[in-house]
DNA sequence: TTAAACTTTCGATGACTTTCGTTTTATTAT
DNA sequence: ATAATAAAACGAAAGTCATCGAAAGTTTAA
């Protein structure tokens, strides 16, 4: 006999591993009745963490044709998902935001809903495709020469548009964050981009799942202190959280 | 025995890689009669995923507008296909391209596939998209504010980055062509940045389907006497034809 | 014309929602 | 600490809805 919180969890963690699950299997599973699992599974549904579906639910929307799915994309699914859920709540009326690019922050974009207009600024076209179909989300698309391994620009077109630019808050996804190195990504061109971003935010908001701490990419952004929030998962250290906190930085844990 | 939801997305993944799948393979794969096929099929077409055909389905590319199907616009469909074969050929070793935004357009992304190095300046984030996975052509995508109805950028820093380019060849998609008034689009900001696009190119192509000649746009793009060569399909009458060749442009027809 | 594909109808099965009473857990008052 | 109260979790029951395929009639393609 489990509680509530660890039946969720479990949940969670098989239908990242499976892609999908059935209800009758988790009764059994769970020892617990149709109508509990069912309530669950509303739940993680309003939460965005899954899709229902009729007998089970499904991790992806069954009915949006996946672009070229890359392995990345799917590792950590469940905890970028929900990194995305809390960042977007950080979004505040009439605010202006960057969106740098990567797939925590695709999964962010997924999430943005916002009741006000919100203008968006981003690098990538997968971004900006997620959000040109929010009627309150005004996207601002950077210019320069496409990247192809994440769809993103770079380049001084970019980096030109966002001299013009100062947004209240940046959120920025990242491959590697070590305590002494600092924010690292595998492209020096978009490490040098996000250094832009970064001096026309007023807030910098770092999205990354608990893998990337203590990694070190081949593009260094920018050190900690620049950083004012990092938005991760339970698989960070204590150590760790103690030492970003000591620096000044809110760890926000999904 | 499977669920609906997986079933769905089997046969969207199957849609994918092969391009067209029919009922009754279908039925001997999933296990399910020839009923529960066509009634999952009917649901992907009503969700704009597939086209159903007589004892099948063919896949509708997820970037072409999804639009409930009549007849006219599949034929429209296939003579932009073939507009845009015509088009691509006149893609030489070492050009550089820039393409405007539009359905036309986009079905000429489709086919280009350069043995040499091809670089395409586009606004439109969908033909870029369309060309990123291509290994010999480097893409350029231009910045600015994101219009939701093309998905197609616009303003000033677009007309920026133009400025500073010059290409050899525009593929240009319009929505009317009169001989007397010139090439229109359906909205301002688009034909001004048109205008840019054209100052930035040696040789103006438009891309346009029959249905398109004695109608005008909004947006004015500029006279006829601009244009270089004119691809479009059979629809197109005879005088047309005359007149815009006596205006030294070149037509073909598919 | 003919065979295959299609649509519609209908009944069986199982999934779903809602309601409501029981049990557990948390909070507050004594 | 104990009792009273409130809140949440759970599942049984009843009614509703979705899925599926057989059957019968219609349409389509060759």
């Amino acid at each position: 006999m489990i509680g509530i919180a660890e039946r969720h969890q479990y949940i969670l963690n098989k239908i990242q591993q499976h892609g999908s699950l059935d209800v009758q299997t988790l009764c059994k599973e769970l020892k617990v009745s149709s109508v509990t699992i069912r309530k669950d599974l509303k739940l993680l549904e309003d939460k965005s963490l899954l899709y229902r579906t009729h007998g089970g639910a499904t991790l992806n929307n069954p009915y949006t044709v996946d672009r070229p799915v890359n392995e990345k994309e799917l590792l950590q699914a469940t905890e970028k998902m929900q990194i995305g859920l809390i960042a977007a709540k950080l979004i505040e009326e009439n605010d202006s935001i960057i969106i740098a690019s990567g797939t925590t922050v695709l999964a962010f974009a997924r999430h943005i809903q916002p009741k006000e207009t919100l203008t968006v600024i981003t690098a990538s076209l997968n971004v900006a495709l997620e959000l040109v179909h929010q009627a309150n989300v005004e996207v601002i698309q950077l210019g320069g020469l496409l990247r192809k391994s994440s769809s993103s620009v770079t380049g001084p077109y970019a980096e030109g548009m966002l001299i013009e630019s100062y947004c209240s808050k940046l959120f920025l996804g990242v491959d590697g964050i070590d305590l002494e190195f600092g924010l690292t990504t595998t492209n020096a061109l978009e490490a040098h981009l996000n250094r832009q971003m970064i001096s026309a935010s007023q807030k910098i908001i770092v999205l990354a799942d608990s893998t990337k701490f203590g990694k070190r990419g081949f593009g260094r952004i920018c050190g900690l202190d620049k950083v004012d929030h990092i938005i991760t998962d339970r698989g960070v250290s204590e150590l760790t959280r103690k030492a970003l906190e000591s620096l000044g930085i809110k760890v926000s844990i999904v």
